[in-house]
DNA sequence: TTGTATGCGTTATCAC
DNA sequence: GTGATAACGCATACAA
């Protein structure tokens, strides 16, 4: 008989199935029937209900995941929780929980040793899900995931070749766009700091860049061309460039938000005046952006959206077996117009 | 005979401490022993990391809870994800990787039912322990689960009575320096933007805006203190009301970040200019304060230090069982003086 | 509908 | 050190 608990100090064992079907006098099999939504008979429904009240009886999600290969749980890999993905984080969170998964989240800063260290302890955890901002050289670590049976969502950046669903903005038109705008107040010389090349967000919005550069009859000029390598440092650094070129640009479009606070930075040690010297448009629109100043024109991506349609894909992927085809899915992103920009 | 894997459609079964066994041609037990970093025959040790590889084994992380007990887990509960909290996540998400564990996560946004829900699937879901910034009406939810055995650690909000550890900045302190600071400078008229006052945070930051007046000789004039309520649209309404007082405050100090982003929004839409009209100081440094025109002068929590205690903390009590004493580290926060604060 | 029995992948307890 | 084997808490196939 275990039923006196003599140690005190440890962790007490919480009650199982087994101890509700006990009290409520029924079969375990009933209980579990009950736990799971089939029909039970109303008496022995009530028992049970009582005596899952009095035992603070919870399910042992180990145990059910034991059985069924399925935890609830979608692990979420991300360089970072800036104001990005830490927006992409909560919505996603919030989406998820309506179909009684969580997150579990692993912050790899772009290390790639952690990277891989926590697509292990991902498979470790038995996920249900991964979802990702893809990061080219895991490729094969994310391969064999998916191979191991995991699916798996990418947004943000893409990496292409991989089994997954897609869930991105659409960055080239949304760039074009914006370069679009300063090229129609009467820019010439419009500068753009751009991501990491190899990454395809970075690429796609510099596209959109030359894009409507080139809808209107003007060359890239490869000098207005600046690698800001996605840090508020390189941000920096590239628009000391662009800004001390015999022609420097009179705008500039910056592929992120985080780049957009290095320009920011720069103009201000250098005392340019945001819009009277120089326009800027920023891609990203966190909270702070509005208040600065007059206010910075962005393109503001649909973080909610793109959370609400990964938690679908997922619910729908996750539901009907494996064999459904991926998808990509490309959301609109909308162009706020503020004072940061104004004509030549 | 299941070694005919017939369905291909289904997700693949992992290989398992059997397999990796019959491989190396030792007993399973064996295999559990090498796992968990017993001493073993070198031959075997040989064979069993062979079969590892081959197999691409990982331990099932549900199994090993289901066994004992600890899932290697940290729950983390929290209103949102932004700045702030953002920034914990991403430290603490670090810190506790050091550790083997990782964050599942769930944001309530302040809804009471979501709480609630986070609570069940956390006890669900067995979390080795739980992290989050205390809400008072929750108090019995997570009394429950500590008597079930799930250790708290508290950080940002108190939660009296609680059988927990605790995290948090020396807001009393802080607060009273940066006051001090408005005081030194020659203000003499200073309001504050509280949050609700039924929280500790705010309570305490509202008391060192207390002390600072005190100890120069001031009063401490109520219709200076203006409710927040931690939000930016409260924030700005409670600066409305301070600037349209007869006797109009010349500095103002906001309890949170997000409060001081609408202090900024309703100097703005009013044409008052910082430093030049008014002084403003913030509780919290999001990285876009540090740019906001002249710069905002700040009191700046040590998020990454907050995070790594907690780090410490928890591995301590979770290590040498529960019999430990509970602690509460008190973290100092440092003032970076920017530009908007200025002499009268 | 309900009860019973089996097994999921590990750890832990034994004898060896 | 090693090899068998009994749990852990639950879902499920099966017989009733």
């Amino acid at each position: 008989m275990n039923d006196d608990n003599s140690n005190e100090t440890d962790k007490p064992r919480s009650a199982t199935i087994v101890d509700v079907a006990k009290r409520a006098k029924v079969a375990i099999g009933t209980v579990s029937r009950y736990l799971n939504g089939f029909p039970i008979r109303r008496a022995n429904r009530e028992q049970i209900e009582e005596a899952i009240q009095a035992l603070r009886f919870k399910r042992n999600a180990a145990a059910v995941a034991m059985k069924t290969d399925v935890t609830h749980v979608v692990g979420l890999l991300a360089p970072s929780f800036d104001e990005f993905h830490g927006a992409m984080l909560e919505h996603l969170s919030r989406a998820l929980r309506r179909d009684g998964r969580a997150l579990l989240i692993y912050c790899h800063g772009g290390d790639t040793r952690l990277m891989e260290d926590g697509l292990d302890y991902f498979s470790t955890q038995r996920i249900d899900a991964l979802v990702m901002s893809g990061v080219a050289h895991l490729f094969d670590r994310v391969d064999q995931l998916i191979e191991g049976g995991v699916p798996l969502i990418l947004y943000d950046n893409d990496l292409a070749g991989l089994k997954a669903d897609r869930v991105f903005v659409n960055n080239r038109e949304a760039a074009m766009h914006a370069v679009r705008h300063l090229l129609d107040i009467g820019h010439r010389r419009v500068g753009i700091v751009t991501g990491d090349l190899s990454d395809s967000a970075a690429n796609e919005r510099y596209l959109g860049y030359c894009d409507a550069l080139t809808e209107r009859g003007l060359p890239v000029d490869q000098q207005y061309v600046a690698p800001g390598h996605w840090s508020i440092l390189g941000g920096t650094d590239a628009t000391r460039r662009l800004m001390s070129l015999r022609q420097a640009p009179t705008a500039i479009f910056s592929s992120n938000y985080v780049m957009a606070a290095g320009v920011l930075r720069c103009f201000k040690d250098a005392k340019i005046r945001v819009p009277d010297d120089v326009s800027l448009v920023s891609f990203d629109d966190p909270p702070l952006f509005g208040l600065y100043e007059a206010g910075i024109t962005v393109v503001a991506q649909p973080i909610n959206g793109v959370a609400q349609t990964i938690a679908d894909v997922l619910e729908r992927r996750l539901r009907s077996a494996r064999e459904t085809p991926f998808g990509t899915t490309s959301l609109r992103c909308d162009i706020i117009l503020r004072g940061s920009t104004r004509p030549v």
